[in-house]
DNA sequence: TTGAAAGCGCTAACAC
DNA sequence: GTGTTAGCGCTTTCAA
């Protein structure tokens, strides 16, 4: 096992220069720094991170406690945290929590106290629980959150859901639907507010009324998607196209229309918001909205990492076109 | 910050003692184990996990190395090794890869280097890649395979796939279907294989003729098995049902049923496997096996910590009964 | 700009 | 059964 001594020999200098320049600090020659940077990578030295961490430096581990809404959604954050860890020489870890659990923050205290992690990635719902994002920062880590709260903040990553919802409605608007029903999603979810915000403000700038019987509440279940739904197409004159909250309601909305004998994307057209892998397989493929979840998730890392660095700016988000949207018949 | 030091203190013990107790090593008093405990949890004492690592012990750390084949089967696997990580004082370590990158056994090596996890957990693909397996083993440190290879190893976690697979046999001859085609999994991945042994099995078991005409090769992926369906589909004699070696890949011949102007499962019956979140979503709700994939991170995790305590056995698959089976007309 | 020494909090080895 | 000591591989003083 090569360490900080071996490489410190055989560039000649001290343990300290070594550490110096492993770590990118200031007030090293560049002749002796590029000397040992030779040494490190001629005896494959890796540092040991459990020494790092001890001596007070960095752990270079970044914990992401999440509640699972959704395993894709997870995992693309995942898949873009790690990379992004990767680069930089961190490693992600994962905790699964129950969101409704009484001691969350006793389990925040418990991984600082033991591998103290150099930043904790928070994304909703726990990311939106104000009292407990409070709490954790309290502990005084570095803390990321994924989050549709786009504050002035370092600290939020998110899409501009708002604009998202508006340029779905520009394109159902430019199909010529007129009557556009509505699932709301879950109630504590600040993404969901923001898609019913979209949607209410390109009515208004359409000069549509905007009328509360088209607007249902859902929660993000499959199973309210298509309970809101059935309450939409039963009203005596009935929307054109849905604009489901997310792609489970959608789902639900397309079994709806098949208990009303409605044919998707002629009789209505339906909409979906997150882009899950599902959507694409289900037929008629759905017409949704995709977030950059890979990116996020690195931006997550990156805001821990380089605070300075980060992107302070909305993460772009993509509409996707597929089957489920038309023009509206007569 | 509470150290080891300060709970030997209170307890009246030397540090020796108090890592003895605390580490469950034998040799100290019932009562003094006692003591020590009762000093730890007044001091609300956590031990700091870089400094075990430093000074030789374990570092409480279990990487998962992965390729994310899919995100609901990864999510599952993850919800089991993280909770049991939890109970033991662990942590996971997510490292998603590409299983085709070169370097990837460098990869483990930077992770053994750096982090030093105690153990590293590996998933299909990488889990039955025997090269890559062996390469790692020779690492060192401990193993925990998620894999259909089940041998007498302690390594090895698995549910009995061809006993899965015989059992939806049972289901579908019992529902009086004699004409049964079958798509084929990657032909990689052990459990496709298994898979399709338990189908043959079941055939001959029957005192069926196994024709190689009812067989057609998939990939895992919904494309591939919409086509395999198709050509089965197209035969002079068509089966009563389709048994497709994976969830995906049924939505696929579902599809294909309904190109052929098929009603599922009144004019065929369709069998999935994995009961992916979809299964249940789609319309007809598919017949499917589901593995326990939070057992199976648990096992895990159990494997790697104490080998001996972890279960040597088959996990439990289910069979899960849906709406997409029905016996065959006529 | 560089280095020497101290010490982070724990476990291993060995003594008693 | 229990304690003493040394030291893991780094980073942080602080001095030069």
């Amino acid at each position: 096992m090569t360490t900080i001594k071996d490489v410190a020999e055989r560039a000649g200098v001290s343990i300290k220069t070594v550490s110096r320049v492993l770590n990118e600090e200031p007030h090293v020659r560049a002749q002796v720094k590029e000397r040992v940077r030779a040494a490190a990578s001629e005896l494959d030295y890796k540092p040991n991170r459990a020494a790092s961490r001890l001596a007070g430096g960095r752990s270079f581990l970044i914990a992401h406690l999440y509640d699972n809404p959704n395993p894709s959604y997870i995992s693309a954050l995942h898949i873009g945290a790690a990379r992004r860890c990767r680069e930089l020489g961190y490693h992600l870890v994962v905790e699964p929590v129950n969101s409704q659990d009484k001691d969350l923050i006793g389990l925040v205290q418990r991984l600082v106290a033991t591998i103290a992690p150099d930043g904790i990635l928070l994304s909703p719902p726990l990311s939106e629980n104000t009292g407990f994002v409070e709490s954790v920062r309290k502990l005084g880590g570095r803390i990321a959150l994924i989050s549709a709260t786009h504050g002035d903040e370092l600290t939020h990553i998110s899409t501009d859901e708002r604009g998202a919802s508006k340029a779905i409605m520009a394109h159902l608007l430019g199909l010529g639907h007129r009557r556009i029903g509505f699932v709301r999603g879950h109630p504590q979810h600040f993404g969901a507010t923001l898609r019913y915000d979209g949607y209410c403000q390109s009515l208004i700038e359409a000069g549509l009324e905007l009328e509360p019987a088209l607007v249902a509440q859902g929660y993000f279940d499959l199973q309210s998607g298509l309970e809101a739904t059935r309450a939409l197409l039963a009203l005596p004159q009935r929307p054109t196209a849905i604009f489901a909250s997310n792609d489970e309601m959608a789902v639900g909305a397309l079994m709806a229309a098949r208990e009303f004998g409605l044919n998707v994307p002629e009789d209505l057209s339906i909409i979906g918001f997150d882009d899950t892998p599902m959507s694409r397989l289900i037929s008629p493929a759905l017409t949704t909205v995709r977030q950059p979840l890979e990116a996020m998730g690195a931006a997550g890392v990156e805001t821990i990492v380089s605070p300075d660095k980060a992107p302070r700016d909305y993460l772009d988000f993509e509409i996707i076109l597929r089957d489920s949207c038309a023009p509206p018949k007569g």
